[in-house]
RNA sequence: GGAGACGUCGCAUAGUCCGGUCUAGUGCGCCACCCUGCUAAGGUGGUAACGGGGCAACCCGUUCGAGGGUUCGAAUCCCUCCGUCUCCGCCA
């Protein structure tokens, strides 16, 4: 939800926005309407409401001679305030349903849709197969010869785009992500581990529940959602509450499984395991002030290249044009690893600044030096998922189907060097 | 799954049986000021969120777990749901 304010103030802003985004710019224009017809009904109802309560206070002092033409007057108005409150309540939430369309006023993003990004480095050197003399095998032939990945069985079990982790490849993600929470810890963040069934007021909360709905597991039986990210129960842990950022912000790292349908992928990264519907990550979630917001972004998006660092790929970081955002980013980048097998870069990172957007919905605010409330800004950004297995099986490969692990992770890994493939 | 108790403005609690004087009282905490040479103590006042109108002091409305209902009028009566606690059952 944005700010009504400056959908008032500088409705061009917001309608240029949604242009960006490939949204309709005339939804600003409804919602003007609406909240004025809001606000003209509102106050029908409230003056009637006040009068309402005035006459109840003589009704009950009384005399039984009076009382009984008082009676006749306030069960009149008692009508009127009734209808004058059904319209009231009809036009807010009309309002409402309209103000919640609007998407996240996009800043800085570069115009465009999907393909429209602006790569804003490239880190790292990717390695020349041809020289050394050998092709470079997929992930999950890698995977399979180390008995580290199995999507047959996954699919026997679960259906396709399942898997199972066995041996070290158990033990690489859990290296993975262990890593992942240590770098985290050192840079102030607290770790959560989440639950991963929310209420539905939660997942539209955090903006989920708009277009991309449909990928989203829902269990009807008891109206929850399966989560895609921990990113929807870290923004609701602080849900309708007052918090203190005085000390700064307020940094989670959330430990989760997360969950996607992937409809609408059909055909799409079928092959082994870079697009599942559940796999695990460590993600980064900050609270801050509005003007600390985009200074926060640069720090998460530091710590993405750091684990990138320490895992050893080659990257580039790119910046997501407004009509690839999701709709409570304001501004997105996203570190894509190179993927020798496709010879193409593969998004390992994503991180979002969602201003006060999720936050308005969500309801969590933060007190002012003057005592007044106002809404904080959320963050998010991944520092390790399953995925990586892939980028790292594939760049660390040798020609005899071997993997050297990447430096950083050898301590998590009990000092292993190399990962041997299985006769 | 069964039975019972409970849910009130930061925390604690009064009010609910018997609807109107509740504009929700009190204590603690917090803030400001006053007093006392320091500390401690004491005094006075203030102390929710959200929305609407002036856009400043102020006025009005909504909110007593949530949603419905009864009534001229609901913290208070009725119904449904949610949550917490205790006991029982079942599972681990």
């Amino acid at each position: 939800m944005i700010d009504l304010n400056l959908l008032r103030d500088e409705p061009e802003l917001v309608r240029e926005s949604q242009r960006l985004r490939g949204e309709d710019p005339e939804l600003v224009d409804r919602i003007i309407d609406a909240d004025a017809r809001r606000r003209s009904s509102l106050a029908a109802f409230e003056g009637a409401r006040a009068e309402q309560k005035s006459m109840g206070k003589q009704v009950a002092t009384a005399s039984a001679d009076e009382r009984p033409a008082l009676l006749a007057k306030t069960k009149e108005l008692a009508e009127r305030v009734k209808a004058f409150q059904a319209d009231a309540t009809q036009a807010g939430n009309e309002f409402d349903e309209l103000l919640r369309q609007i998407q996240n006023v996009v800043e800085g993003a570069p115009p465009g849709g999907e393909d429209d990004y602006i790569v804003v480095r490239e880190v790292g050197q990717a390695r020349d197969f041809t020289a050394e003399g050998f092709q470079p095998a997929d992930h999950l032939a890698i995977g399979e010869g180390l008995r580290a990945i199995d999507t047959a069985r996954g699919a026997k079990v679960s259906g396709s785009r399942f898997y199972y982790l066995t041996g070290i490849g158990a033990r690489l993600e859990l290296a993975l992500l262990n890593a992942a929470v240590d770098c985290a810890l050192r840079a102030g963040f607290t770790p959560v581990i989440t639950p991963t069934l929310v209420k539905p007021e939660v997942m539209a909360g955090t903006g989920f529940l708009g277009r991309h709905s449909d990928e989203i597991y829902h269990l009807g039986t008891d109206d929850l959602y399966l989560v895609g990210t921990s990113e929807v129960a870290l923004a609701g842990y602080h849900s309708d509450e007052i918090i203190d950022l005085s000390d700064g912000p307020l940094r989670y790292a959330g430990w989760s499984a997360c969950y996607r349908r992937e409809a609408g992928s059909h055909g799409k990264d079928v092959r082994g395991i870079i697009r599942v519907h559940q796999f695990h990550k460590v993600e980064m979630f900050s609270y801050t002030t509005v003007e600390d917001a985009a200074a926060e972004h640069q720090r998460l998006l530091a710590l993405e290249e750091e684990m990138l660092a320490l895992v050893d790929l080659p990257y580039r970081v790119i910046d997501t044009a407004a009509g690839d955002l999701g709709s409570s980013a304001a501004r997105k980048f996203d570190c894509e690893a190179w993927l020798p097998s496709q010879q193409r870069y593969l998004e390992l990172t994503s991180t979002s600044n969602c201003t006060t957007y999720q936050a308005r919905r969500l309801s969590v605010r933060e007190r002012t030096e003057s005592g007044a409330t106002r809404a904080v800004a959320t963050l998010n950004g991944t520092l390790a998922t399953t995925r990586w297995i892939v980028a790292i099986l594939e760049n660390h490969q040798q020609a005899d189907g071997s993997v050297t692990v990447p430096e950083g992770l050898r301590p998590y890994l009990g000092g292993l060097e190399v990962l041997i493939p299985k006769a």
